[in-house]
RNA sequence: GCCUUGGUAGCUCAGUUGGAUAGAGCAACGGUUUUCUAAACCGUGGGUCAGGGGUUCGAAUCCCUUCCAGGGUACCA
């Protein structure tokens, strides 16, 4: 039972005793005393005023006279208005540092027995990643990292797109133009040399829709009838039926793609229990439609096509099959969704993808629903904003796009920069120089993306770097590679101090910010946001600076007792920075 | 048109189930190093929380409405 609950039944009991009346538990407001008044824990008093009938202040010093008689660890207490500050006992905070924060066992959490599935990631064959991608990279690795930290059993997959007409559309540019290109013969990386195909089929296809203008045709027609859009037409439905040609084509470029992916994967830190295909997934769904049809579920038009009616639940009539026969992208999802299920019987099955699609989750949930899966109410959509340019929105056929290998390769070149700039790397060997550079470049980077909320949608401009000071990766990285200094230094071994120690005001708080760490991870995996995460961390560093600046010397304390605390803190401080960082993709230093 | 998500300092963002005088960073200006790493610390200035109305003891937060921006809108994925 820790302190703030412990003051939640005192004061529950406090109202009983004192005015008869049954305070609700949602009616207990419990939060921090702000810096400026004394106390560390403040309680709301006015839920209270109603059952109390007394004025707010009298209702607060009726209360906290009550709960310092009452709590053995309330010291005293003081009333602004309607507010009630506590004064917590040091030795409760004392003791709280020296068991609970110092434990080997804090911040982490025993398996709760949960699967749960993150599907994240998922490319399409025909380009490179780009800055949005990068975006759901790092945001479902997190989220899968956080869900383990949090006791899940987590399985992480990517279900590539790697068929349809897009692909045919590279697939194609290339046969016509390619002159046999290979990443070798170019030295292209894979996803390059397809991206630039797919491009190449872009710039064509405009001409040709041009051409049909001049003659006459409208901007639509033009667009089905040139003949470059009707050749990879054909070339998908050779492909759908095993042409051989095609399909040894189509498996020579997707390897190139892939060979490409495995590099930027492994640059961003991301990895995946599962790869799902579309071209063996494309197929499925079907089964579910006849399954839907014969419940009712779905219904058939005239003309052959199958559809649902969302209309009582507030959205439209949604196509499920097409009148030949066909799928479309939700019969797919559907099908596909019953696979990974089958595979892994998990509780929860997360998809991380853009906002673009909240539509299309919202339907695909709610018709798996009305299929009777029991397993749908576990399907959760993490949508998250767009990153878009000062110009405006990214878009890979214009160019207008922020490549994912040439970020990473920047934020790399700057971090080298800027660390060579500071003279920090002086007895750092060339391995460590690469690794440093690299893990501080990434962690900029993967801080700044991660640091805002999924929801929002996010800026980004190229002309402008990503800091390297305050609210940043490498603000934590270095004020963890600090600590690893310190602690190495005061060769350092965690251990109790037992004896009554003195405690600043900025200890004292830090104590109380450190001690929230599980509570953090716990309401960030159900927030589904390693924002929240993030910004903690950053609370933890910039505290722990401010400790560092106002403390003497920590080494040179002659106090054994005071320098084994001012350590242990040092050393709890690191550890959540530490873990809290490995949880958002990115490593932190031990020298910098 | 309809649905949906946003709008907080010059810029980028925080802001718990509604709680005290709305906070950080960057940028600007000033200061801190014979003391454990100055990618740090301390300070100054900077706000009609898009506008209006409502609910409440109390609203950036909840409701209504207007404006602005993004996304979606039935056989693309």
């Amino acid at each position: 039972m820790n302190i703030e609950q412990n003051i939640s039944a005192a004061l529950i009991q406090a109202v009983k005793q004192l005015y008869d009346q049954d305070l609700p538990e949602n009616q207990v407001s419990l939060q921090d005393t702000r810096a400026e008044f004394e106390g560390q824990i403040t309680i709301v008093v006015f839920p209270v005023v109603r059952f109390s009938k007394k004025s707010p202040e009298a209702t607060a010093a009726d209360l906290g006279t009550y709960l310092q008689e009452h709590v053995a660890q309330v010291t005293g207490f003081n009333v602004v208005k309607g507010f009630l500050n506590l004064s917590i006992a040091d030795s409760y905070w004392l003791n709280l540092l020296n068991s609970t924060l110092l434990d080997a066992s804090f911040g982490t959490f025993k398996p709760n027995g949960q699967k749960v599935m993150v599907e994240y990631s998922s490319p399409n064959t025909n380009k490179p990643l780009h800055l949005g991608h990068v975006r759901n990279n790092l945001l479902g690795y997190s989220i899968a990292e956080l869900l383990k930290a949090n006791g899940y059993e987590v399985f992480k997959v990517n279900l590539v797109n790697d068929r349809g007409i897009h692909i045919c559309k590279s697939m194609l540019a290339w046969q016509k133009w390619g002159n046999g290109e290979t990443p070798e013969s170019s030295g292209l990386k894979g996803d390059h040399l397809v991206g630039k195909y797919y491009v190449i089929f872009d710039k064509e296809y405009k001409k040709e829709i041009d051409a049909l203008k001049q003659a006459g045709q409208t901007e639509e027609e033009a667009k089905k009838n040139a003949p470059l859009i009707k050749e990879a037409q054909q070339m998908l439905l050779a492909w759908e039926s095993g042409d051989n040609t095609v399909v040894e084509l189509w498996k020579k470029m997707n390897g190139w793609v892939y060979d490409g992916f495995a590099v930027s994967y492994k640059n961003l830190g991301v990895d995946f229990d599962k790869y799902y295909y579309e071209s063996d997934t494309y197929l499925l769904g079907k089964d579910n439609i006849e399954e839907g049809l014969s419940k009712g579920v779905f219904f058939k038009k005239p003309d052959g096509s199958v559809w649902i009616d969302l209309t009582a639940d507030g959205l439209d009539q949604k196509l499920v099959l097409r009148a030949d026969g066909t799928s479309v992208y939700i019969t797919q999802d559907i099908g596909t969704a019953q696979l990974k299920y089958d595979d892994f019987k998990m509780d929860q099955s997360i998809y991380v993808v853009g906002n673009e699609q909240d539509y299309h989750f919202k339907v695909l949930f709610l018709i798996l629903q009305k299929l009777g899966k029991t397993w749908a109410k576990g399907l959760y959509h993490l949508s998250y904003g767009m990153v878009d340019l000062p110009s405006g929105k990214m878009k890979s056929r214009e160019g207008t796009v922020v490549d994912a290998d040439d970020l990473v390769a920047e934020m790399v070149e700057t971090a080298k920069q800027k660390t060579e700039a500071l003279g920090k790397v002086d007895g750092f060997s060339e391995e460590e120089k690469e690794a440093l550079f690299y893990n501080i470049g990434m962690g900029a980077l993967k801080y700044f993306l991660l640091k805002v909320e999924p929801k929002k949608r996010l800026l980004f401009d190229p002309a402008e770097s990503i800091d390297f000071q305050g609210n940043t990766g490498p603000f934590i990285q270095y004020t963890h590679a600090r600590i690893r200094s310190l602690l190495n230094k005061a060769a350092y071994a965690s251990a109790p101090v037992k004896e009554n120690t003195a405690l600043s005001a900025t200890e004292l708080e830090m104590i109380i910010l450190l001690s929230k760490y599980p509570s953090e991870l716990a309401s960030a995996a159900k927030g589904y946001t390693p924002a929240t995460l993030a910004n903690y961390l950053y609370e933890v560093a910039k505290m722990f600076n401010k400790f560092y600046h106002e403390v003497p010397p920590i080494i040179k304390e002659e106090d054994a007792g005071l320098k084994q605390q001012r350590l242990n803190l040092s050393s709890v401080t690191a550890g959540i920075l530490k873990s809290g960082m490995r949880i958002l993709g990115i490593t932190v230093p031990e020298r910098m």
